[in-house]
DNA sequence: CGCTTGTTTCGACGACTGTCGATATCTGGT
DNA sequence: ACCAGATATCGACAGTCGTCGAAACAAGCG
């Protein structure tokens, strides 16, 4: 019942520039659609465990990760399941069954819209000058 | 006797380049206490409300504004001013009196911070060839 | 000094979230 | 067919969170 709907948070246009869903924070103001949707991806980081989770994933060979790799953060495998469907649903991650196990993988143009969403600029300092 | 410290998630170094309280979310695992401080930053912004508070000053004009310039965004006042609270006491915020008014203003380190936790790259799309 | 306007704090309430143990499901091997 | 290991789901529970109205605090003005 519950309306998780895994929006990806960028159009998966199989380019090499992402779309990601908002303009860059510090351009304008967020519609309320398109807070909606930039907070999904932030609150899904929001977490600690998720954190943890996704950096176990995201560094680990290939992306990937099988869940036994990464069960270790702490909290009962229920939870970290939990938080990887989370994650998951936020279109953060994808899952894929081999045979026993299950692998966890980083989807990248999700980060990649992430990345856009937060102005690259080296930290204007007015100290400096 | 909340523990809320301001913690600004970067050293105010004064320089140019910010330093990050973290890696890269895919250059290697968080450790807990790494996740625990990022994880603020993401939950900081991990609600719709607030991030169209923070979007209204980031890109209002000297990347400040009078919380009355921003109270519309269709909560109650008290609630705007709790959800300001909360963006300052992550450190993406800073707040000053000028007579009647208060002004909330972007910590642009604490930005840059964030946004090198999230890898630049365009997106490998292996899709692409 | 008291009124008005702007902002924050307080107290309460419902909703959501992270966590767990128990249980179900899936897969491979015997 | 059965069992064992890996993962997901379920149900429950405590804690946190977002929200509000009421009230407090601050600043300017008459």
């Amino acid at each position: 019942m519950s309306k998780t709907k895994a929006l990806p948070l960028i159009e998966s246009t199989g380019r090499q520039s992402v779309e990601p869903c908002c303009p860059p924070l510090t351009e304008r103001p967020f519609t309320a659609d398109e807070a909606e949707t930039a907070a999904r991806m932030f609150k899904a980081l929001g977490d600690p465990v998720r954190l943890r989770l996704f950096t176990l994933i995201a560094s680990h060979e290939g992306g990937e990760a099988c869940v036994c790799d990464i069960s270790d953060v702490g909290v009962s495998q229920p939870t970290v399941s939990h938080h990887l469907k989370k994650l998951k649903e936020a279109g953060l991650l994808t899952s894929e069954r081999r045979g026993t196990w299950v692998y966890y993988r980083v989807e990248a143009p999700a980060l990649a819209g992430m990345s856009q969403l937060l102005p690259h600029t080296p930290a204007p300092s007015p100290a400096s000058a």
